[in-house]
DNA sequence: AGGTAAATTTGACGCATGTCAAAGAATGCA
DNA sequence: TGCATTCTTTGACATGCGTCAAATTTACCT
């Protein structure tokens, strides 16, 4: 549960041009470094940050898979994301200096922590810090956009297939498979993301399988025609 | 369609306490006036900035009514948001060096055209304006998880009724009454925001009327009975 | 390893919302 | 002012997805 005293360096981690600037000089690096002030481990089925706790920190992910979810006081709730290795997250806390939804991981997982005063110090003297800050907080805009238009305008085969090419998508840029994944989350999961219910998520994965364009043996996925997923999202128009 | 080269100041600006931050001296004050280079005129109908257009600048409204709204290769398209005086438009351009959705005026407005780039500059010295930013880019983050939870999690009557609400508060937070409201909406536009079919928000609104909730004369609407919507969208649980 | 709980799949059925259509009202432009 | 266009409403009908239920598989915990 609290953060432990592991002092690391982002000038040797791996994930480093996920979650950090490039073109940095050794001066620089050298403070962000600093910036880091420790790691966390979370296991499974544990929370990052809940909705309502004192914002303090973003966190960068070293290892491991969250979801991220909103909810209401009648107990609805829903799925806002999943993240993995190299994403930010926590952006949500800025604006009240409280988080406004969960983080919970999906597998043991850990982060990088980052105060964020001390981000916005650096971020003053460090010009390519400053602009990544920006870069990460509007992808995150573009990203749910995305989801704005998939729930608002997509049927439930077109939610579902756009899920797995994004989730391949970013798997592969970490360098997974193309074509295989691992699902982190359950059905039902999936399906409050998605905005629909778990047996639809289920009803479709079968229906995916009958036409031969994924096999799936519970989370494992095989998806053998990739462009089937992209019709689905995006038809083609016939001339 | 060109900017106009029109000097302004915030620092006598009526919107001030909206879109900038607060408790600057003088001097951060008079900084904050050069970043405003222009303000920009635009006609209803006519587009702030389009999908794919160079992100320059972000833009504080001024006077009018905005829509964003993204849109696939295939022609579906998502309205994302609804933007009145004071709020920012503008931040889906940084990540990518270009904008990722349409801004359209639904009313003739004013905007105040805001170089990205002296932002970014003048927030390196001014610390309440860094935070200011960071904060307007959280709250946008947050509300879009409010949508997605909207999208994802409610039926048709919840949506509208959470949609009244929402813009009523946000205009009655600038002066206007608490129980009527103009929409500058069509209502298929409020159902691409809302992910239904215009003829549903057109039923729903009906539903609301024969219901004594709302009068509802054209795109005038008056709220009978705020504490109905309030129940529809966060259902009391009985003891 | 074994027992319990959680997750998944599949079927039957119902309903909320979409689709198609038509008429009326409001708006904009010449 | 008048005509054309856009917007809105309402009805009838269709359907995709939700709901409820049960069986099966898998995962978890001691």
């Amino acid at each position: 549960m609290t953060p432990q005293a592991i002092k690391v360096a982002c000038s040797n981690c791996n994930m480093r041009e996920l979650c950090m600037p490039v073109g940095l000089n050794d001066i620089e690096l050298q403070k962000i470094d600093d910036l880091i002030g420790t790691r966390r481990k979370v296991k499974r089925n544990e929370t990052l940050f809940r909705n309502g706790e004192k914002f303090v920190s973003l966190y960068a992910i070293r290892t491991g898979f969250f979801k991220t979810c909103v909810a209401t006081e009648d107990g609805r709730d829903q799925v806002t994301g999943f993240q993995m290795a190299g994403e930010i997250m926590g952006l949500d806390g800025i604006v009240n200096d409280h988080h406004s939804c969960d983080a919970v991981a999906l597998e043991d997982a850990e982060v990088c922590v980052m105060p964020f005063e001390k981000i916005e110090e650096l971020s003053r003297e460090v010009t390519s810090l400053q602009h990544h800050i920006h870069k990460i907080m509007s992808r995150e805009i573009v990203r749910e956009h995305g989801v704005m238009l998939l729930l608002g305008s997509m049927r439930a085969e077109e939610r579902l297939a756009a899920f797995l090419l994004n989730l391949v998508q970013r798997l592969h840029a970490r360098g997974f498979s193309q074509s295989e994944l691992i699902l982190r989350m359950t059905r039902e999961e999936i399906g409050s993301y998605l905005g629909m219910k778990l047996e639809t998520v289920s009803r479709t994965f079968s229906k995916f399988v009958e036409e031969g364009i994924v096999e799936v043996k519970q989370r494992h996925v095989r998806i053998l025609d990739t462009s089937a997923l992209q019709n689905l999202v995006n038809p083609q128009v016939c001339h």
